[in-house]
DNA sequence: GCGACAG
DNA sequence: ATCTTGTCGC
């Protein structure tokens, strides 16, 4: 399929609100997923308070089922707005699509840091990726951005309830970890929500975030500490625009 | 109009 | 998103 450059990058909000209709509608819902070998994070970083400053992009893979670590793939983009709710993927998405193209091996599944359908416009940033890169995606997100849990969750790891937002399933509240807050896994692209709660739990080994979200984490805040010290060999080459 | 608001 | 130390509980 075609990508529009408004996907990436379009000229100001009324266009980006388009560019995630669009992008809603290309998303798919059910699981179309080859044998996954390699899964990885998608995460960023950058500096406290800097809300135009560069991002530091992270994609960690990580061999499946033997769950081995793979070096991280790193990019830094300067974002073209400050964090607006409902508009992160075009802040994160640039940088994480460059990290992405200096990977040898593309993962088969990105475990992305933020929703994914569970989006005003169900277009969250794991949809925004998972679409623009064609690969599987799930969203973890930590907090809730439109919508809200229905029922009990449960108290015990592995307990669900469903996020409801205008009548619509958007994502599952799951507690991975015990007497912590729970984690809202959803849709990002070509996964059912089932099966997407089902990788998360399988990776959260006690923790209350995925194992992929983790290094990726890590990742990012690594390579803005580099960047912070030596800009000029930091980055992961390539422009910052 | 008012409040809410991923990272 | 990020800063920062200790502290509490499983």
């Amino acid at each position: 399929m075609t990508i529009p450059g408004d996907w990436l990058s379009p000229p100001d909000l009324k266009a980006a609100t388009a560019a995630q209709r669009a992008i809603a509608e290309a998303c798919e819902t059910r699981d179309r997923i080859n044998s996954v070998r390699l899964l990885a994070g998608a995460d960023t970083s950058m500096k406290w308070r800097d809300s135009r400053g560069p991002i530091h992009a992270a994609i960690a893979p990580l061999a499946w089922p033997e769950r081995v670590i793979l070096p991280p793939a790193v990019a830094t983009r300067i974002p073209p707005f400050a964090y607006v709710p409902g508009y992160l993927g075009f802040r994160e998405v640039p940088a994480l699509v460059a990290a992405w193209e200096t990977l040898a091996e593309k993962p088969g599944l990105l475990f992305v840091d933020g929703h994914g359908r569970a989006h005003p416009r169900r277009c969250g940033i794991a949809t925004h990726v998972g679409v623009l890169l064609d690969v599987p995606a799930i969203g973890v997100a930590k907090s809730i951005l439109c919508g809200r849990v229905e029922g009990d969750l449960g108290e015990e790891p592995g307990s669900t309830a469903p996020l409801v937002d205008r009548g619509e399933v958007v994502a599952v509240a799951v507690r991975t970890r015990a007497r912590a807050l729970p984690v809202y896994v959803g849709i990002g692209h070509r996964i059912s929500l089932e099966t997407a709660v089902e990788w998360v739990l399988a990776l959260s080994e006690g923790r209350r975030l995925p194992l992929p979200t983790r290094l990726a984490h890590d990742a990012a805040n690594t390579a803005r500490r580099a960047f912070s010290s030596s800009p000029r060999e930091a980055g992961g080459g390539g422009p910052l625009a």
